[in-house]
DNA sequence: TAGGCGATGGTCT
DNA sequence: GACCATCGCCTAC
């Protein structure tokens, strides 16, 4: 999972054709007291105990949606939550769904991003690699930046966050930018 | 510009 | 009945 989460830094995802580049993701997996997994299968998390490749979509705070891409073998329970993009295609989709101008706003956090990409529990156990959703692996190598996750509670020491080093489209700047 | 906090509902105890 | 892997607005500096 750890080989994973940085290699999609710079891969692309694309949601019926609107999407752009990562540039933030966060990893979790069922060892890790702050991941929905930890407690064991449920009905809202089965999806990660199943086989990698395949997205985990989920509500938060009763508002936002959040999009997990499952990793690693069957059963692990491994995922990759996906919290900021770099917005590339269907600016003009994406403006529109979330009601704002400013590129940088748009896909800047996890919640943003599926409003933008319009990502709803729809999309929850869908494949990554079949329509709606396309994800293309990065072509050129990137500098791949590491630090605590954000917005948890538990386990907040564990430095299993990722991003495109000096990335404008981040949740938040890494200390070391 | 940084930090506090309310909205809001599915999920698990 | 409490918890939350969030956002955006509102203050205060």
């Amino acid at each position: 999972m750890h080989e994973v989460a940085p290699d999609l830094i710079g891969a692309t995802l694309l949601v019926n054709g609107v999407g752009g580049i990562i540039v933030e993701v966060e990893a979790y997996h069922h060892t890790d007291p702050a991941a929905h997994s930890y407690r064991g299968p449920t009905p809202r998390n089965k999806v990660m105990f199943g086989p990698p490749g395949f997205a985990y979509v989920y509500r938060s705070y009763g508002i936002h949606w959040c999009v997990n891409f499952v990793c690693e073998k069957e059963g692990s329970a491994s995922a990759v939550l996906i919290r900021a993009l770099e917005p590339t295609y269907g600016l003009a989709a994406m403006r529109r769904r979330r009601g704002l101008d400013d590129e940088r706003a748009l896909c800047s956090g996890p919640g943003k991003l599926t409003e933008a990409l319009g990502i709803t529990h729809a999309y929850n156990g869908l494949a990554l690699d079949a329509p709606p959703i396309a994800l293309y692996a990065r072509k050129d190598d990137v500098i791949v930046a590491s630090g605590v996750r954000i917005g948890i509670t538990k386990a907040i020491d564990l430095p299993w966050r990722y991003g495109l080093k000096g990335s404008r489209y981040l949740s938040k700047p890494f200390p070391a930018d």
